[in-house]
DNA sequence: TAAACATATGAACAATTATTCATATGAAAG
DNA sequence: CTTTCATATGAATAATTGTTCATATGTTTA
């Protein structure tokens, strides 16, 4: 039985105080932290880099890629949403079709980072 | 009614058969696309952010970031194991404690990446 | 060996999410 | 204006996942 109740783990610091408040100071706000958390999550689905792939070589309809992903048009519609309101794409009407293109070039950069960390 | 089907949306494509050769060619296998979404998905939980934060300044023991995030030792273990299968980070053994620190430096640049793309 | 402590882990539950299906919107052509 | 076509979206379902709780593992000290 712990002596303080709301402690579930060691009743004492390894880390020195002076530290744990560097720490404290070096971190981001809570909403900022959601945030990336946010935006990674956005990255953590294969539909979702697969069409990031695609875009890479160039800007394409909704439909195309999903002929080029053998997937539906409303699956692709429905992640194209998310990829925009992530500003990671961005879009361009032309008549009735709608081209998709990527946004800027931190996409890449993210992307081929982890691709150089699953290469290692 | 379409004519084909199969086909649920446009029945030709915008793109040339050469851009879509290119694209098809630039597609990295299906099971590197999956694994590179199960890294970002990593990435994408708060809990694990704030742990990798934490791990930017110092190596640190389970409990000592438990308490510095506020919260229990077990949420934080089951999180650090993900964090090491993935291997974003490493751990080094001292009697009772273990002490967690970052395993290389992608993990900076992703998230720095990600918080630049934030902050545009 | 037994007790205490730090960490790890399995099972269960709640919450989130990707896809499908049906349908709505919006633009061009007849 | 009506039809056709490309895209968008709401609702429902199935699958995934983070936390909690209880307990196991492994190390140190008495």
């Amino acid at each position: 039985m712990a002596a303080n109740p709301e402690i579930q783990c060691c009743d004492y610091m390894h880390a020195h105080p002076e530290l744990v408040q560097q720490v404290q100071a070096q971190m981001p706000p809570e909403e900022e932290l959601y945030d990336l958390a946010d935006l990674f999550r956005v990255f953590g689905d294969t539909t979702r880099i697969k069409i990031l792939y695609v875009l890479f070589e160039s800007e394409m309809c909704v439909c195309d890629i999903a002929q080029l992903l053998g997937m539906t048009q409303s699956a692709i519609s429905h992640q194209l949403r998310i990829l925009k309101q992530s500003r990671l794409i961005k879009f361009r009407r032309e008549g009735k079709t709608v081209f998709y293109s990527l946004a800027d070039d931190h996409v890449r950069t993210i992307i081929g980072q982890g691709a150089d960390h699953l290469a290692e």
